[in-house]
DNA sequence: GCCAACGTTGGC
DNA sequence: GCCAACGTTGGC
């Protein structure tokens, strides 16, 4: 077995939340419109891989929780879909630009680990998520980043 | 709602 | 391939 990646996956929390995600208990990953974004969804993403989950635009934004990838990416439907938002006539099934992965609750923080909490805790020095503009809503974590928000939530 | 920091688009 | 214009993200 490959050695295991941690993660970090952006959502807004009035779009869906790590609360949204215990209630589901596993949901489809999608929307990600961007394609570094994507490359690390579709090349990178392992079963098993752990995520840490973080609202943006929350009050306050952080860390509220952690998720599984539980199915590795596959086409992502949003963008099949006319209705849909997310929907991009370029993506097709057969030949698909943009890819979802499906993840499974894991944990939910008793309080969020909020952005200001990260950026004051010295040992996440570097954590991509604390780089000035960073604005990828998917970024690979370090496990030694991983551990010690893990830890911080508990 | 503001705006800095991006990423994308499209004319040339 | 350059780059200005435009759209989006996301903290504040």
């Amino acid at each position: 077995m490959a050695e295991m990646k941690y993660w970090l996956l952006k959502t807004e929390a009035s779009d869906y939340s790590i609360d949204d995600l215990q209630r589901d208990g596993r949901t489809c990953w999608s929307g990600i419109r961007n394609y570094q974004a994507r490359n690390f969804i579709r090349d990178d993403m392992a079963v098993g891989d752990l995520a840490l989950i973080y609202h943006s635009n929350g009050d306050p934004p952080g860390v509220t929780g952690i998720a599984r990838i539980c199915k590795t990416a596959y086409g992502d439907p949003t963008a099949f879909d006319t209705k849909d938002s997310h929907y991009d006539p370029k993506s097709t099934k057969s030949e698909p630009i943009w890819y979802a992965v499906d993840v499974e609750f894991v944990s939910m923080f008793p309080n969020v680990i909020s952005l200001e909490h990260l950026k004051n805790t010295r040992n996440l020095g570097g954590m991509l998520v604390l780089k000035r503009g960073q604005r990828l809503s998917v970024m690979p974590v370090e496990e030694k980043h991983f551990r010690i928000v893990e830890k911080m939530g508990t």
